[in-house]
DNA sequence: CGGTACGTTGAGTCATATCAACCATAGTGG
DNA sequence: CCACTATGGTTGATATGACTCAACGTACCG
């Protein structure tokens, strides 16, 4: 089997059993001939901060299951500026769309915190959900509930605030992510990066966060973010309404 | 059967073999059984202009397929503003999201256009995929198709100026629902409505539109639109760049 | 004929973008 | 070891796109 890896961190991962496909939703219902035929098949590797995965405009051979790590999902708009539009991690599956609706890519998948990804054939993929009905199901389920999120997301970069956009992607990144012991992010991530998920200019974000910090709503050190007061980012965000 | 049903055109639909259903590319490759099962659980309607066919935050139990007709699909926003998501016409499916995701419907779809429409129940339309994997792999298809749309469109909305968006949607809207033999778009909206979609403010719709039209790139007479020059609109809005 | 919904225009305001300068840090190569 | 460069972060000044508010016009409808 391609299984074996050796993570930097020494972790070792064995795809067969313990592999994450096993326990990730999305794959929990296979058969045991399936899942052997998707282990068979499906290439683990593991990729440091800035590798991309797959760029967008580019052909895309198959999907990928997150095992460990971040990845940045964007797409390039007007003059290179880019949209972040999700962040996959631990379990999430990503390049699923270009691969069953047979476009090109859309978006760019890169590296932001040393990862470890399994890389499912196309082919294979298409098989799966073809043969069988409970996986299709269920990633149907998948993607509509992220057309969901894309929908809501519209909604709140048409209507909101940058003001109340940027709070509400702390508390999106807080509950994605989590918070450790002091309250901090537990995503690092540049100005510019926030920018680019907020939809907005980096120095508005900076003077923004700025604001949230001497509000005492959050505190800054480089790029650690604490969380101090959440509902009134909450509030502030007209999240729940 | 239920499917004889008149229409105020005085228009019969026969929805066995000449139903829409049929042609429509997301049931083209249904099998006759399947076929036959589907023409008889579901059930046509026609609706006048401005009926609800589902709220934003009901339990939907079923999906719907659109003969004829325009449907608006909009979410409610912060303070009532309605974002418009997308329009639904002749051979659209509209609802299947809630429907797969078990979620409440994140969006309302209100008839624009007097409209006839299926009703295919839950429990037929998901069968139908845990049974059908050709099936199934085509609504996955159309699925990710409309998530890649809502993700370009974030992007969109993220980064480009309100001018940039008005002459974007305009070019949607005629690549959608075509022009007649004076140039006039086939669709008819409110300033409001144009607004809904561009997100931004009805003012700054109409003082946009009458820019344009006196930049002779289009013409205006109450709600009819002509497109008059669409390249200079694909160059303000940056499209295809 | 009054009512309601839609469309238009002008004026003023404000949030946010843009531009520019500067600092801190870290990595690079001579 | 020290300039050198690149990258990211911060702040201030200024410009402006777009929103808001308000008034008024228009058209249709019962």
């Amino acid at each position: 089997m391609f299984c074996s890896q050796i993570m930097s961190a020494n972790i070792q991962y064995n795809c067969g059993e313990d592999c994450h496909i096993r326990s990730s939703s999305i794959f929990k219902h296979l058969t045991n001939e399936d899942l052997d035929k998707l282990n068979f098949d499906k290439k683990s590797e593991s990729y440091k901060r800035g590798t991309v995965l797959y760029h967008e405009g580019s052909r895309i051979n198959g999907c990928y299951c997150i095992q460990k790590g971040i990845i940045k999902v964007y797409k390039t708009g007007v003059d290179g500026k880019e949209q972040i539009i999700r962040f996959a991690k631990h379990g999430d599956l990503i390049g699923f769309r270009s691969v069953l609706s047979k476009e090109l890519a859309c978006t760019t998948a890169k590296v932001l915190e040393d990862a470890f990804v399994c890389h499912i054939p196309a082919q294979t993929f298409i098989e799966l959900i073809k043969n069988n009905g409970t996986f299709s199901l269920e990633l149907l389920q998948l993607a509509c509930r992220e057309l969901g999120e894309a929908n809501a997301y519209i909604t709140d970069i048409a209507q909101k605030t940058v003001r109340e956009r940027l709070a509400e992607i702390l508390i999106h990144l807080k509950n994605e992510f989590g918070l450790d012991d002091h309250k901090i992010l537990q995503i690092s991530l540049t100005r510019e990066e926030l920018a680019n998920i907020v939809g907005t200019a980096t120095e508005s974000v900076i003077r923004l966060l700025s604001e949230f910090k001497h509000d005492k709503l959050i505190d800054l050190n480089g790029r650690k973010i604490a969380v101090l007061n959440e509902a009134a980012l909450i509030r502030i965000a007209n999240l729940y309404e």
